[in-house]
DNA sequence: CTTATGTATGAGCATATACTCATATGTTGT
DNA sequence: ACAACATATGAGTATATGCTCATACATAAG
């Protein structure tokens, strides 16, 4: 008989209540799983970390990461999507930077926590 | 033909070479990805919300996940494996709890972000 | 030692993700 | 209008991820 399904009665009923009660929506961990998904990614953490640094066109990054323009420009849509860069225009350049000074504050507390 | 490999000359090779000296060790922001990567899940950042509100069992998370515990196992291997939870023994039950108090507070800078 | 319960783990499968290739869009200069 | 360059985007593909199923391990009771 297999064991995945909960046949144990649960121990802590009031404990799994209180967790019930406790969680935000389901709405809102979606967008936060989409949210750390977006930062879940070695080429994207470097966009962002280079990006701290100031602004820097397609060109730069795809250097920098030593990979191809078009991988870049893919990563950097779904960073847009997620609010966590923008874009501003110089002719036919795009210059991008961070969206807000949140992201770099998460990402500086993650590295704490690796490297304690 | 494709302009997919970098065929223009870096507009800024100052500023990519900035990024190149600004960023951490490529090791440094591997951890970093998968520290990312076990918070990019709904299931997983449930159950470190769960945690918030004290330790719980594993059959206790699988009802309040409302999945099997086989699958909850899994899903608590990979955070014991991130140093995001941690166990301790009762008889035959395992009690989970947060690792330490870093992961709550990225979670909730996260949230931050989400509801600005 | 056997049985029962709680949890862990490996294999397999379905879906998601990140890349490449090809093509499209937008901007500047002629 | 056309050509050239910078970037964006869609389709296709290889790999990664999360689940289920089956099984194994650990502890407690008889």
């Amino acid at each position: 008989m297999p064991t995945d399904q909960c046949l144990c009665r649960i121990i802590h009923h009031s404990r799994v209540e209180r967790a019930r009660q406790s969680i935000p929506a389901s709405r809102e961990i979606d967008q936060l799983a989409l949210l750390f998904k977006a930062l879940a990614d070695q080429s994207r953490l470097k966009i962002l970390m280079a990006l701290e640094q100031g602004e820097m066109c397609v060109c730069d990054l795809a250097a920098f990461l030593g990979v191809s323009e078009s991988a870049v420009s893919h990563q950097l849509r779904m960073l847009r999507q997620m609010s966590l860069v923008s874009n501003r225009r110089e002719g036919p350049v795009l210059y991008y930077r961070l969206a807000d000074a949140h992201v770099s504050r998460l990402v500086l507390m993650a590295l704490e926590h690796i490297r304690e």
